[in-house]
DNA sequence: ATACCTCCCTGTGGGC
DNA sequence: TGCCCACAGGGAGGTA
């Protein structure tokens, strides 16, 4: 489910992929993912344009181009790929021209480029999408909601995007318009390294659990990013979130399933119960 | 204004 | 065996 680091690894993908490359083609296979804007209209204003460098802001990809930038968003099931063009093409009866690796079901939208290369749009359940930006007012337009990014925020910052926050604490970092980039996982995570109750109210964190919640929202993210992911290992939470009965990787007490805004929420009553 | 609820989307797995 | 439903969760939109 990508969150911020998911999204960075996008980002990357995308910067390897396709920057300094022109769009040669753009297939729409399902434009139930487009937003704002038809196959054709995607086709008109991508096609002959050339990548620049992407960005990323919160859980979403800034593709520029010279001309209008493309916004992605994965939702729970989105990925990018980027095919090889030097890949073997897939099995014998492969004619000589064909794409090394076929589209997929899930594949929504497919750019080929310059040099041969593909990026994929994947999505499976189509929660989110893609949109097309003509200027800054229209990408100002649709991130205006977007709260300070989770990766680069001030201990600061943060404290204010939490000092008026009425409700719990888990919901309100999952919340993009306070803190942009954290998803579902990422926040059990953080609050199970910060020691903190999921259910706490945001705005009553003393000075010193705010350090702390800056801290190792830090740290988990410096770890995650690199990997492109929330890694499931097993000295995480997250490692632990499917298994029959969890129990906490630190402690060893049960770990406690509860839901929090319509979310599942894991953690622990020991390490995140006391002192509240 | 803030907080919470329902729905969208699709595939999977459990229960009967 | 096959059907039904709950569930996964990011975010929009509506309501209290």
């Amino acid at each position: 489910m990508p969150e911020l680091p998911d999204v960075e690894g996008f980002r990357r993908v995308l910067e390897s992929c396709a920057r300094g490359r022109v769009v040669r083609r753009v297939e729409v296979r399902d434009t139930g993912v487009l937003h704002g804007v038809g196959a054709r209209g995607l086709r008109d204003a991508l096609e002959g344009r050339r990548f620049a460098e992407p960005e990323r802001r919160g859980k979403w990809l800034l593709a520029r181009t010279d001309g209008p930038t493309l916004l992605l968003h994965f939702g729970m099931t989105g990925l990018l790929l980027c095919d090889d063009p030097d890949a073997p093409a897939a099995g014998p009866d492969a004619a000589p021209d064909a794409p090394a690796t076929p589209p997929q079901a899930h594949d929504r939208v497919l750019f080929t480029l310059d040099d041969g290369h593909r990026l994929r749009y994947r999505d499976q359940r189509k929660l989110r999408g893609l949109w097309l930006a003509h200027d800054e007012s229209d990408l100002d337009r649709l991130l205006a909601r977007q709260g300070p990014d989770a990766l680069t925020v001030g201990r600061d910052d943060l404290a204010a995007a939490l000092a008026t926050r009425r409700g719990r604490l888990k919901t309100t970092l999952t919340d993009q318009s306070v803190l942009a980039g954290l998803g579902n996982l990422l926040a059990d995570e953080i609050l199970w390294r910060a020691r903190l109750r999921p259910d706490r109210r945001a705005r009553d964190l003393t000075p010193a659990e705010l350090r702390r919640l800056h801290a190792r929202m830090r740290a988990t993210l410096r770890s995650a990013v690199p990997a492109g992911r929330v890694p499931p290992r097993a000295s995480w939470l997250t490692g632990h979130r499917d298994d029959p009965d969890p129990v906490c990787p630190r402690c060893g007490t049960p770990l406690r399933r509860t839901r929090m805004g319509g979310r599942g929420t894991v953690w622990c009553p020991r390490c995140q119960g006391d002192g509240d």
